[in-house]
DNA sequence: TTTTGTGCAAACGTTTTGCAATTAT
DNA sequence: ATAATTGCAAAACGTTTGCACAAAA
């Protein structure tokens, strides 16, 4: 869990303006552990900015995404893109019935990038460690969707 | 690499009909280590099948990703999805500038995944470790793309 | 023969873009 | 003041779907 104000405090070193709606996306963004996609972040933004578009949504998120501030974790199996503000190198875990990503923050992975890194020589900008299966819940329920 | 004929067994034991495009599709998946994406496929068995429908390839990737066959990757960073018909648990690496993915398997991920099925108590259907970076080529040429 | 798969085209949902009006600086 | 950002609408893109025809079993 990060604080608002480093992620708008990134806006504002790269040059950008600091508006509303960016700092709602920001405290959004650093007070979830829910991985939210666009979509969710707008839904729960307009109850505060009812004007606000999805396209100003995709601009601040693509910005802080380019700033090495918020990770994509790509799609958990439902076609949409889901965001990260927690950019340490950490494990996720996606049910691939219900669709909710979780994170193992037990799981060190510090030492696999630094392997990544020296084998590589890639400049490396982030991770999406993302394992799949069904969570507990959705197999214990007989769930066939 | 896998051979061309595992995943065909596969989809027959699934009591799929072994038709030209699936043979084409299967022996493409097992013949690359590029992490092609559906539209990919597409061009190249084009060049065989000149009338083969996109709808075709992406029918038999679900069907290859829903017995575990093929693992879907994820976009990197040029929003399309990329298959891997490589399941075991291995590291790719993505450049975010020419999108190129490749494996990384001196990496051994084998005691992250037991950790990860230890503590979660999922039920792990695989895992997508995807580490992105610039690569040594996008790093050199000046890249402003 | 029967049932599944194919190809086409249209539909879908997410993401991106163009532009006039607005707002942070 | 001025330059960046917003909101809107439309467009673009990858992916999915419906259906008549073709082909595998």
């Amino acid at each position: 869990m990060i604080s608002a104000e480093i992620l708008t405090d990134a806006l504002k070193k790269a040059g950008m303006r600091i508006t509303p709606q960016r700092i709602a996306i920001c405290r959004l963004l650093s007070q979830t552990d829910s991985h939210p996609t666009a979509a969710m972040l707008y839904d729960e933004i307009r109850r505060e900015y009812p004007t606000i578009s999805l396209a100003t949504v995709y601009n601040t998120l693509d910005a802080l995404v380019g700033l090495g501030m918020v990770n994509v974790l790509g799609s958990a199996g439902d076609g949409k893109v889901h965001f990260d503000a927690d950019i340490s190198p950490h494990v996720n875990l996606a049910c691939t019935h219900c669709h909710k990503i979780i994170d193992l923050p037990s799981v060190r992975m510090s030492r696999i990038e630094s392997e990544v890194s020296q084998i590589s020589n890639y400049a490396l900008q982030g991770a999406r460690i993302l394992y799949y299966g069904l969570c507990p819940q959705c197999q214990t329920i007989n769930n066939q969707k």
